[in-house]
DNA sequence: TTATATTATGTTATAATATAACATAAATGA
DNA sequence: TCATTTATGTTATATTATAACATAATATAA
């Protein structure tokens, strides 16, 4: 189990960069339209390591000259979303740019309630626990949703900094 | 890992009335004000195995004579939630019953798309994969959310019968 | 027991999130 | 080119949730 990228210093340029590639790299493959719109969206979501609405998300699209009806931006996102180039992070309403899309992963999420970055589990397998008593009960998943809220190491430092 | 109850036949009388007087006992012991609007919203959420939105709680909320503005339902969900008497299901923006309030468990459910039944599961294990990464990465973990959507064991039954 | 504080409820208004429905335009396919 | 599908434009509205301030009920302390 490695380290997530989003809690680490990066190079969030090539981070960005490499998530919009290899989006255009799979549209162009599968005959998918990237259009101005949904590049757009992809771009604002991967400024940063953090979920966003999608009320901010259209803010920040205006002044970039494109239309702001709230539809303009759930479309993107559907289109997004069921590509994995973005996942909802169901406990916050928001969104968030997908940093694997490269491998067919199962996503889990951490969730700092105080710096509000989201990061994204490297890992590819299925929660044992979940997976289990979905087996139990011949469940068949079709879509899952792990999402765990708390402190970054960061924000912990941070604190224990502060009460000094 | 045994079996979930609500996918499976059983006494549902005799589910709510252990819920609710679970709900009584726990609350008698730590002086917690089990209020009217409280237990006639839980017994609401304990009347089928399914998650409610709140309005939908309300509306059935009305007819037993209690007022019908949203922070009526709002609060108890606060109450019920926070002693974990509830859950919110975020995938639905919707609550269930809890099935497990005498052990300190780590909620995780498996929700059916077509009948949409809402079943918590019967462990008291956090998610191991989850457990993990929050260990890799020194990540404190507060709050936990496991949905899995898909389908349940009943329902992929019937639609193997419909296709014949 | 009266004063004070706390907790719960009543009520109005509005914020935040999301979709329906129908129109036009652009791209694709026959 | 005509027909079909896919994407976008636009208006309206549905759904979910909370803010803010008032009153009432309950608990606590003097």
């Amino acid at each position: 189990m490695t380290k997530v990228i989003s809690f680490n210093p990066h190079d969030h340029e090539a981070c960005t960069a490499s998530a919009l590639e290899k989006a255009d790299a799979y549209c162009q493959k599968h005959a998918l339209k990237f259009t101005p719109v949904r590049r757009q969206v992809l771009e604002i979501l991967c400024s940063d390591h953090k979920a966003l609405g999608a009320y901010e998300i259209l803010k920040r699209l205006g002044p970039l000259g494109f239309k702001s009806q709230p539809p303009v931006v759930y479309r993107a996102l559907e289109f997004l979303v069921a590509y994995r180039f973005v996942h909802k992070i169901e406990k916050l309403n928001a969104y968030v740019a997908c940093m694997h899309h490269d491998t067919s992963h199962v996503p889990a999420f951490l969730i700092c309630r105080n710096c509000e970055t989201v990061a994204e589990a490297p890992n590819k397998e299925p929660s044992d626990l979940v997976a289990q008593i979905a087996k139990t009960n011949a469940f068949t998943v079709e879509k899952t949703v792990y999402e765990a809220e708390g402190l970054c190491v960061n924000c912990k430092e941070d604190m224990a900094d502060d009460a000094r």
